[in-house]
DNA sequence: TAAATCAATTACTTTTATTCATGGAGTGCT
DNA sequence: AGCACTCCATGAATAAAAGTAATTGATTTA
């Protein structure tokens, strides 16, 4: 059935190249003899010459001028495709699909991701953020590789490891009321405008660990998806927010804004990576969770 | 050094197609087992996974996306070539390339080559007008494979072949004086302009055969490329030309212009086809040949 | 004309691919 | 839990193939 393979591109490549059928074999590391049989067969096979044999030198038929341009289109696919393998197998090359399960994840990847980048030039990353069966579903399901997440979930075949440490505080307008006290109570905010990211309130730190343990809510509850609306319409006094305080201050060189401590011991909140145990020796997987507890120490 | 084969790329197609290895086994008619040892020895050549073992189905990793990516690319290379080798072999596909040494034989070309094309669909015709050293050394040099020429050389390795007679006239404008003669001698172009393609002297007829014999030459002697533009400036009173015969018939629907017998005899021309000897088995190179005879009886 | 070069061929050897038989591991059903 | 079923891996045996060595014949070069 399949009559033409890659030994026979290369052997007319090669005759191509050097001239005669014996110098081709001493370039493939054969014997002139065994270019011939094998030669002899595939012409047998396609049931026409390759090339016109003219006193001691071959010279291609037309069928062999289309084989020429055939083996080199093809051979150097298989070329290619042999150093893209290479790279593979040396872990030089892959790619990291996150998932994310909390928007400060997200903040927190783009900040981690570009000197990832820089040291494995050749892993590609993904960002994933909507799947179907939850973070840890996607993980099992592979259409994940690491999930970015503040919720582990320590179960057989996955592993978490935390990378990164940071304190969930209330965003207020620097003309806030708020703005000067140590700390805020849930019952301060029961006159306020508060504005989150579009999830349910179950995913969000100040309903989950702060107001409702203590019965409390917002007057009004706004729903922005960008962090940049959010921290604009905070700045011009609309409504207060909850962010990591590391990316208040860091945006408050942009906008207006300052951060205020959730109750008397503040919200302390870790991130988390998971992956798959099967993918624990991956090196491209293994360095990016080193480098996400090397900027874990620093200030992110 | 070559590790990757055309049955790799089978394989990984087909059990990603079959959806198993043993159904993959099935579709190429070997054994689960010889696929199970043909990757892994593949596997162990490339250093890498192609296929996750979980429980008792197979995962493509990267790797092994990626080679499914190039399987379904290269394989449909192969598989094309297989089918374009498989109509050369079967004489369906080819290409003839014709040669001309004389206007025309090109003209006479051009009426028969659309019913070729009809029926020999997937065989490229072309056409070159400009060779080296002369047609026979095209034709001997591969340059062309079929010669169209009024000089037959029954040289050995050459075969010719009479296609086609016709005649060699004078063509006059309607109002031209010797419109109406039975035939001209070649005195009586003494004092005509006489238009010729660009070509030496000895290439054209009615010098070698007609004015040179008889040590005449016309008064004057013009060059024009296209025949068209000839037959304009003859029907415009500018001069006379030579061309054969049922060119000028045809063309007088177009062109105020007549013909008239060079001598008292006329000129009798031949077309000859020439090819290699080595090809006379080409069956699409034959059947141009028996086409062009086939025109030669009826009137082209 | 002799020496050299090249492809084809035959007989033989080596290597590789494939099969057969079997075992282990997961899956699904009762 | 137990059983039947399916799938992949493996080792040994075998079949197939690819390869080599040595020689021939044809053609070119010196």
């Amino acid at each position: 059935m399949a009559t033409l393979d890659r030994i026979h591109l290369e052997i007319v490549r090669s005759v191509y190249r050097q001239g005669s059928l014996t110098a081709a074999a001493g370039s493939l590391n054969l014997t002139q003899s065994a270019l011939s049989h094998t030669v002899r067969k595939l012409e047998d096979q396609l049931g026409l010459a390759i090339w016109y044999r003219e006193g001691r030198n071959l010279r291609p038929t037309q069928a062999g001028e289309y084989l020429l341009a055939v083996a080199n289109r093809v051979l150097s696919q298989f070329e290619f495709a042999e150093a893209q393998l290479k790279q593979f197998a040396q872990g030089e090359r892959g790619s990291l699909r996150f998932g994310m399960e909390c928007n400060p994840c997200y903040q927190w990847l783009l900040k981690v991701v570009p000197s990832y980048l820089d040291t494995w030039p050749r892993v590609d990353v993904d960002v994933i953020q909507k799947f179907q069966f939850g973070g840890i579903g996607a993980l099992f399901g592979h259409e994940i590789d690491m999930l970015v997440t503040p919720d582990p979930l320590f179960k057989a075949g996955l592993v978490f490891e935390p990378v990164f440490d940071y304190e969930q505080v209330l965003v207020v307008g620097l003309n806030h009321s708020l703005r000067n006290v140590d700390w805020v109570s849930p019952q301060q905010l029961a006159n306020e405008t508060l504005i989150t990211y579009p999830v349910s309130t179950d995913r969000l730190d100040i309903y989950t660990q702060f107001l409702t343990p203590a019965g409390a809510s917002p007057k009004r509850h706004k729903l922005i998806e960008t962090t940049d609306i959010m921290l604009q319409m905070i700045a011009s006094g609309r409504g207060v927010g909850a962010l990591p305080r590391w990316l208040v201050e860091e945006q408050s060189a942009r906008f207006d804004v300052a951060p205020v401590q959730l109750g008397p011991e503040g919200i302390a909140k870790q991130i988390y990576l998971g992956y798959r145990e099967a993918d624990a020796e991956i090196d491209y997987l293994q360095a990016f969770v080193k480098l996400a507890q090397t900027h874990r120490a620093g200030k992110v």
